[in-house]
DNA sequence: TGTTAGCACTTGGGCATGTTGAGTGCTAAG
DNA sequence: CTTAGCACTCAACATGCCCAAGTGCTAACA
């Protein structure tokens, strides 16, 4: 037996089987393929893949459907990266069109992806921990309430809206305001933990307890603009592409609206610099998407951008733009 | 025939196809409903029902279904309101807790709400429209890119990154802000288009360009900032809930997705102050949604929270459930 | 006039049975 | 190592049958 050639045939499965969603037969794939040999052959052949756990029958005669292992060798070592075509092309290219803010940005890129894919796309906020603090700002609302303003360089904006205790004076808040702008300005956020104590001790005993207070609430928007938020879109297609053959969508859904469950799924994922990760149905660490593969690849800085759909997709196409879609996002927020 | 005990036969239609999720039948009604009739009069009831449009018998020998008509009819005038389980009312209580900040409780309360529902919650942001220019900031991020930042009283903080065009001085950008927070500090955020030619037109003849550039970023973030946007939560219980019953959830995803038609749907819905409106099935004004029903009341000053679920879904219970939600809403948020 | 019992009728769902066709594994020959 | 041939398996489909649930109608009744 010809190790090529059995490489070949699992290459054959796995594409027919994403194509026609129904379990491939070695007849069928004879004639859809121009192997050089007979179906017989080809059966042995596929005993063998069956023996090395890389594809399986469903039942006794049907054809047979890749495994987990058959499509992780499927993309590791067999498939080429297909190009886009050209209207996929120009519409990663219109996203460089258009404002440069980085929500509108990650709002067009993930509906794009879904687009392009078929499938839900998912995007990471772009890591902020070298963002340095730019401007910093009190904003009295109400008598006890202030709203914290921290504006990183990155042009990233946190807001948090906090509870003074007592009646604040309006120039207090003034003064605080520029004692702590002039001496966190330029500090890189996660660096505040260990800054923001020593500006609270140099102010004014009177005002030490709104400013230990104020420091607080600077504190948790660094915090909260480290901690890594995603953005989703076309969950719809989870519910198209599965009309026929139910991946359940039910506990894909319920990962989807968890963040800490997605955001947890791609840190897993293995950052090569050089392509996209994917993980494929039991992969995944997370139960209920034993039927699904996630493909995504970093992007800017490293957060990821990526797309989850079922095990049974077209990697190459998905593979394709995901990257191309990651270079873009890189090439716009700048690297 | 009497006229209330027909109502009553909807009634208990309506409750057993809910629970059941099957056509219920004559027999099967007077068993489970102490109605003080035979099974033969039920049927005639039942057939005058049919009659009316308010049930539907899916084919010839099943029992009946309530249809869209029927379901509006018993929320109308035969349901009453549900009082909420003690546990109920105490996760919505605890609402009450935690930070001020509008994002967290609006992100909450449509946790909470899906719980309570086994629903989609959907909560609108409250309008901006009466809010008042708090604090106008620009922030130097690049030679050539400003951070515009407007800050409104109610908390809400609206950020657009502006591409100056020529580099911009720190000083020229720190006289303009000033100049600009001390002409529209307190003016309406609808009123900004009105206002913000003048103060343009105020400036020293060389900052114009710039001026103009700043004052069309804050026009757009006040747009921005009553533009309408909505957040939802519990898209999984489209799937649970129809594991048997297949309420097409990929035009409802569809739906969801799109926060345009969400918003239409929300405020075309009427609003009446006293009670939570429902939209039932086709009556809902998108075609996707012609198997849902919308449940949604107004909170604070005129927003909207509610629900969405499959037409057979139990009415008096959301409802409650809704209801309560929205006033625990209001009194967080104030009026 | 409204209610009821009785009954004939309809029909989807469950079940047992038969048939078909795709697909397999094996064997023996090339 | 490949191939043709063949017996075998089994899901999917079809057919026929029966049953239970449910209906509509009619005639009797209060």
């Amino acid at each position: 037996m010809s190790e090529p050639r059995k490489l070949e045939v699992l290459r054959a499965i796995v594409e027919d089987y994403v194509h026609s969603r129904e379990p491939v037969g070695s007849k069928a794939l004879v004639e859809r393929h121009h192997l050089g040999v007979s179906s017989a052959t080809i059966r042995n052949d596929m005993a063998v893949l069956e023996e090395e756990g890389l594809i399986a029958a469903p039942h006794t005669s049907a054809g047979r459907i890749p495994t987990d292992k058959g499509y992780r060798l499927f993309v590791d070592r067999i498939s080429q990266v297909k190009p886009l075509s050209a209207a996929e092309r120009r519409a990663i290219h219109s996203l460089l069109e258009g404002p440069d803010d980085v929500d509108d940005i990650l709002e067009r890129t993930v509906r794009l992806l879904s687009q392009l894919t078929n499938q839900v796309a998912v995007v990471q906020y772009p890591h902020s921990s070298r963002a340095v603090v730019r401007h910093v700002e009190f904003v009295l609302l109400a008598p006890k309430q202030v709203l914290v303003v921290l504006i990183a360089d990155t042009g990233s904006v946190g807001q948090k809206v906090i509870d003074a205790g007592s009646d604040v004076a309006n120039e207090a808040l003034m003064l605080l305001r520029s004692r702590f702008l002039g001496s966190i300005a330029g500090t890189q956020l996660d660096l505040l933990p260990q800054v923001l104590p020593s500006v609270v001790a140099l102010c004014p005993p009177e005002l030490r307890g709104l400013a230990q207070t104020l420091a607080h609430g600077l504190q948790s928007l660094s915090d909260n603009s480290r901690e890594e938020r995603i953005l989703m879109a076309g969950t719809a297609n989870l519910a198209r592409s599965n009309v026929d053959f139910p991946l359940s969508i039910g506990p894909v859904l319920e990962a989807l609206e968890e963040q800490v469950v997605m955001l947890r799924l791609l840190s897993d994922m293995g950052d090569d610099p050089r392509g996209v990760t994917v993980s494929i149905g039991r992969e995944n660490p997370y139960d209920g998407l034993a039927e699904a593969s996630v493909v995504a690849t970093g992007y800017g800085s490293g957060a990821k951008v990526g797309i989850l759909g079922p095990t049974r997709m077209d990697y190459p196409t998905t593979m394709a733009a995901v990257r191309a879609v990651a270079r873009y996002l890189s090439r716009i927020l700048g690297g």
